[in-house]
RNA sequence: UGGGGCGUAGCCAAGCGGUAAGGCAUCGGCCUUUGGAGCCGACAUGCGCAGGUUCGAAUCCUGCCGCCCCAGCCA
């Protein structure tokens, strides 16, 4: 689809591109490019961006690179460049042969920079990081240029050469572009280029100990892989005149930058420096915690790619700041689970039920719907029998007017089986419940005539002598406030953690979990959709993460 | 009080001089052996504010106001 007809249809990026092809800047290519640094693990921000430029590219016919932003050898490890192929590939991504990092090109970088100083665009600096800063004034006043500004080319070429032999020590020299240090726009007070830096670098070793700085790399990097529209976010905007100019003055491709607003989701954080603290501080259990807005995070917890596709559709592509309401998120999973998951019957908090009118040996297999969304998910069996569990916050001694499940005297259906009636409420000592004395109407299974007698409700249930015991982890939102920086001086996001965003019970599940696949994604009929966790829980012990509540009118009404 | 951006409903977001799409949320109703799902309906006389141009302005002009980003040898 290379729009030419409608060329007003759109996000605003895709208005750019559609009148870039009108006009023939780059003769209808698109290229685009995904570039993370290898510093930490994708989040959900970045599920916007590889959705994005995978999107763009896919729907314009064209391509889309992956590029680790590789220049600060202290920060970046490969655990993050692997991790992040991991998540790409899992949001359905592929980059093919097209695996590019910024340290690939260090070399080509030094040649430009060679050729700048050649120019007279560039010079060797021996102001310290400090000084750098003085002279660089203020937001208000212009800087001063630096004593170190005018040196012969030759002199600058020298210097710059004995740079990359390491003669220097760290911190000591700088290579700077010579551009304006009156400019209003601060990214062009001459900014630095290279500094000299002694660390092991994940794919260079110790080849180097002096590093470009992301404004010199990044321009060049995407030049260097014809990328035509270099997308990335707003606080990019103002180093984009420097980026033009290092390609202008260096001669070569010329990409289009465009810059769009970040994904902000409420009751989380998105920033990477962030997300390491709650994992270092073992807020949580590693960047992977299914409480997590990672990748990783939401996999674990039971996200899907398509829920996570979808929503990045929904959100929309524009330059005003925003933040998007949780809400939307889970519906799209909702969405996604509702249509895929198998419904099956787990009792999170267990209250026994004893049917005294049923025989005391009988079992029966009741036939169950996987999926009413979907025929082709066909049928199972679930035993039934005369001693069941149920949901405690289904029955209630003394209830109020719209609750439509069991109370002494009433009648509530059980699901895929018999209408039964509370006969009798057995309590300890201290008067708390221990179990109910229920009678069942044999005339009611299900697919019998009388079956379709009106009932209020309908319960899920579990056979006791045949549950299987699990765990199930309740998630919440990590931080109880909706915008979790919205602090008081002094203070930081911690203090709007949400005590309560894990809970861990003991369920009874129905057997046909006991050996459930890990990641797999079921909908706890009445409950919620819940996934199998991949990293805890044994075959017959399975481990379940609540991924996100079914919508709930009753806890509506009870507000 | 420098420069760069952004203001359309509770949250997002279309709209590009011809009389405010859509989604989420919310509120009603229908349906239902999941209080799920689905279906139907309601939800901006108004587009940050004030002027101006025009037969006609969210769209064009002027002036204000508000919010965000920039003074790393981070990205």
């Amino acid at each position: 689809m290379t729009t030419n007809e409608t060329p007003s249809q759109g996000n605003f990026i895709k208005q750019i591109i559609n009148e870039h092809n009108r006009t023939g800047r780059y003769a209808g290519r698109v290229h685009t490019r995904f570039p993370p640094e290898p510093n930490g693990y994708l989040h959900i921000g970045h599920a916007k961006s590889i959705c994005l430029n995978f999107g763009l590219a896919e729907e314009y016919g064209g391509k889309c690179n992956l590029r680790f932003d590789d220049t600060n050898p202290t920060k970046e490890e490969v655990e993050y460049v692997d991790s992040i192929k991991e998540d790409i590939r899992w949001l359905g991504f592929d980059w093919e042969d097209r695996e590019f990092y910024a340290s690939d090109y260090f070399e080509t970088l030094y040649e430009y920079a060679l050729k700048l100083i050649r120019d007279g665009n560039a010079f060797v600096c021996e102001l310290t990081a400090e000084q750098i800063r003085e002279y660089r004034g203020t937001l208000t006043e212009s800087g001063r240029n630096s004593p170190w500004r005018d040196r012969p080319v030759e002199e600058n070429l020298a210097l710059f050469a004995r740079m990359r032999d390491g003669e220097f020590p760290d911190g000591s020299h700088t290579l700077r572009a010579k551009i304006d240090m009156a400019a209003a726009n601060l990214n062009m007070r001459d900014p630095v280029m290279y500094r000299i830096l002694r660390a092991h670098h994940h794919r260079t070793g110790d080849r180097w100990c002096i590093y470009p700085t992301y404004d010199w790399a990044h321009g060049q990097s995407d030049s260097i892989e014809g990328i035509t529209h270099s997308i990335c976010t707003l606080e990019f905007e103002d180093h984009r005149p420097l980026y033009d100019w290092f390609v202008e003055k260096l001669g070569i491709h010329h990409p289009r930058q465009i810059e769009f607003a970040r994904l902000n989701i409420t009751y989380t954080v998105m920033s990477k420096r962030k997300l390491l603290k709650l994992v270092q501080d073992r807020i949580v259990d590693g960047w992977d915690d299914p409480r997590m807005p990672t990748i990783s995070g939401l996999r674990r917890r039971g996200y899907t790619p398509e829920a996570l596709r979808d929503f990045s559709d929904r959100v929309g592509v524009a330059k005003k700041e925003s933040t998007i309401d949780v809400a939307l998120l889970e519906h799209c999973v909702r969405l996604d689970l509702n249509a895929h998951a198998s419904r099956v019957m787990a009792v999170l908090d267990p209250l026994k039920v004893v049917l005294t009118n049923y025989p005391e040996d009988r079992v029966e297999e009741l036939e169950a719907i996987n999926n009413p969304e979907d025929p082709a998910a066909g049928m199972r069996m679930v035993p039934f029998s005369r001693e069941l569990f149920i949901e405690r916050e289904d029955f209630m001694e003394d209830p109020p007017k719209k609750f439509f499940r069991l109370a002494p005297g009433r009648e509530v259906r059980l699901r895929y089986g018999y209408i039964i009636k509370c006969e009798d409420v057995v309590k300890d000592k201290d008067g708390n419940i221990l179990e109910l004395h229920c009678s069942y109407d044999p005339g009611t299974k299900s697919g019998m005539p009388e079956a379709n007698r009106k009932v209020k409700g309908t319960l899920h249930w579990v056979s006791a002598p045949h549950a299987v015991d699990a765990e199930v982890r309740l998630y919440e939102q990590l931080f109880a406030k909706e915008n979790p920086d919205d602090v008081e001086a002094g203070q930081d996001f911690l203090v709007h953690l949400n005590p309560d965003s894990l809970r861990i019970t003991r369920a009874k599940v129905e057997p046909s979990l006991a050996h459930a696949s890990p990641a797999t994604h079921y909908q706890f009929e009445r409950k919620g959709y819940f996934t199998v966790d991949s990293k805890y829980g044994r075959p017959g012990s399975p481990v379940f993460n609540r991924t996100v509540t079914l919508r709930d009118t009753w806890a509506k009404i009870n507000k």
